[in-house]
DNA sequence: AACAATCTTCTATTTCAATAGAAGATAGCG
DNA sequence: CGCTATCTTCTATTGAAATAGAAGATTGTT
């Protein structure tokens, strides 16, 4: 059995995804220069062939405008992120929330002012729970 | 250019390295069992394959008893899985935390229990931080 | 000694991801 | 009208990941 296709956007696709949840609907033009910015430099038509293959994987939706194309995203960014970390969460983690969590303060600096933040979602997550 | 190598364990070099870190060394036999266990059936020589590859990345030890091997893990459980969230926190939600744990909520259902434990981390860290 | 069992090493196949060039269509300009 | 720029579609290449078979070595058993 060869390799399986991923359930997750790749890197790449990714990378797209964002650009368009940034702004919607961009042509390729547009999504190169931006990619183009983020420090991804590819050609025209690289950028074109991933974008139609992202059609495919019903990431995005294509328009045509004049002679060249328009894409949008056809997926939340909610549901795709969700979606990667819980597969992490499952797959690396067993799927213990505590471990994730634990994971999390090694993997990641973070200042007062965010765990803070934190603090608060848990507060309320854990109010909604007791209702 | 073609498709980059990973820097993480692929997913079964990933399943793989969870049985070593439960138990180790084991042979290529003891392996074999212990994923078809786990609901991965695999010939004998792919199972082999994968660990000389995973010998090759580092992952792995290989020492030889008799005429048969025995593999141990070369990296740590927690180097691995902080390194593998710590690249999703980057590339998906950009380094947030904050992100992280709000989808964490919703792609997780989390009991009491686990909330209650999550907390106590949470404070844990808090009062570190503050010393 | 012959044979079966058990291991490994080497080689091979398939699919996906990443990237891009060649070729063809079209629109605007001098 | 012919040229150039701009888009797309099609086709191709490369390497990684997943999986396994053929062949060769070694050991234990009748």
């Amino acid at each position: 059995m060869a390799r399986p296709k991923s359930v997750h956007p790749t890197d790449l696709e990714l990378q797209i995804l964002k650009c368009l949840w940034e702004r919607s609907p961009m042509s390729v033009r547009e999504i190169r220069e931006t990619l183009s910015e983020a420090g991804r430099e590819l050609a025209h038509t690289s950028v074109i062939t991933t974008l139609n293959v992202m059609v495919g994987k019903k990431y995005l939706t294509r328009s045509m405008q004049g002679k060249s194309c328009l894409f949008a995203p056809k997926v939340s960014r909610e549901a795709v992120t969700d979606g990667m970390l819980g597969d992490v969460v499952q797959r690396v983690f067993d799927g213990s929330a505590k471990a994730v969590m634990l994971s999390l303060f090694e993997s990641t600096d973070l200042d007062p002012d965010e765990l803070k933040e934190l603090r608060q979602i848990l507060d309320q997550k854990t109010k909604e729970q007791q209702k």
